[in-house]
DNA sequence: AAAGGAGTCAACCGCCTATTA
DNA sequence: GTAATAGGCGGTTGACTCCTT
């Protein structure tokens, strides 16, 4: 049987969008702002999936999209945080302004893989955690060279909403935003050794920086974080 | 000039999570 | 607490372009 999709496929566009569209989709949205995607295409006048119509916006006619080629600084932050997160390719995309996820998915499948493939995945930041066999985030199992020490991904954090966490927001005011951070003094150090275990046996683990609280770290802090990240595994 | 291969990237698919009823 | 719904995400596909032979 499977899952209902998101819409009925009868009736609909596919496939690239023509100017025509891309006008309505700009003109509804500014009219009326984001949200309510799926009943957005009849409203808008387009024969278009609201997931399709989402996809667009966000990727090529929200303001601030920039295009163009990817420059040495941005190439080397994604490395960097591809390191450190995963193919986590929205929370990358949130800390290079205008740059989207797809964007940064297509240029590291296309352009990036191909560099760490031909530099044999050690150089620095070419060891992605996905590559690494981290656990997947929330997964409880451990991994790292070191069988003493178990490195945990945090659960991943939705950042999306850019009014919740901006990127040039100070952690204060970022922490008092999130109840799932909670105050400053109650986060935990970079990387924490905790006692825990199921009531059993001790066990030490080391836990990475929560992600949201990543996206309002400044370079050398990402830097810093990375450097010290590659020391426990 | 033509054919085939490789590269690129926009768009789709299906799953997961958050929210709402 | 549960089910339904909507939004968001990463993986993948396929059409198009460019390059090589």
């Amino acid at each position: 049987m499977g899952r209902s999709p998101c819409c009925s496929k009868v009736g609909l566009k596919r496939g690239p969008w023509s100017a025509e569209e891309d006008d309505l989709l700009k003109d509804y949205l500014h009219k009326h702002g984001e949200g309510q995607w799926r009943s957005l295409p009849k409203k808008a006048g387009l024969l278009r999936c609201g997931k399709s119509c989402r996809l667009r916006w966000m990727n090529y006619l929200r303001p601030g999209i920039v295009r163009g080629n990817i420059t040495a600084d941005e190439e080397d932050l994604i490395v960097r945080l591809h390191a450190l997160l995963g193919n986590r390719w929205s929370l990358i995309a949130g800390r290079l302004p205008g740059r989207t996820d797809n964007e940064i998915k297509n240029y590291w499948n296309t352009h990036l893989f191909k560099k760490i493939t031909a530099a044999g995945g050690r150089n620095r930041g070419f060891l992605g955690a996905s590559e690494k066999n981290i656990p997947a985030a929330g997964n409880s199992s451990a991994v790292g060279t070191d069988p003493e020490k178990k490195v945990y991904l945090p659960k991943p954090m939705r950042v999306s909403s850019s009014e919740l966490f901006s990127r040039t927001e100070s952690y204060d005011s970022l922490a008092s935003k999130t109840s799932s951070c909670g105050s400053p003094e109650e986060w935990p150090p970079l990387f924490h050794l905790q006692g825990g275990g199921d009531g059993g046996e001790e066990e030490d683990f080391f836990t990475v920086p929560m992600v949201h609280c990543l996206d309002s770290m400044s370079e050398d802090d990402v830097n810093r974080v990375y450097d010290e990240y590659l020391q426990l595994l």
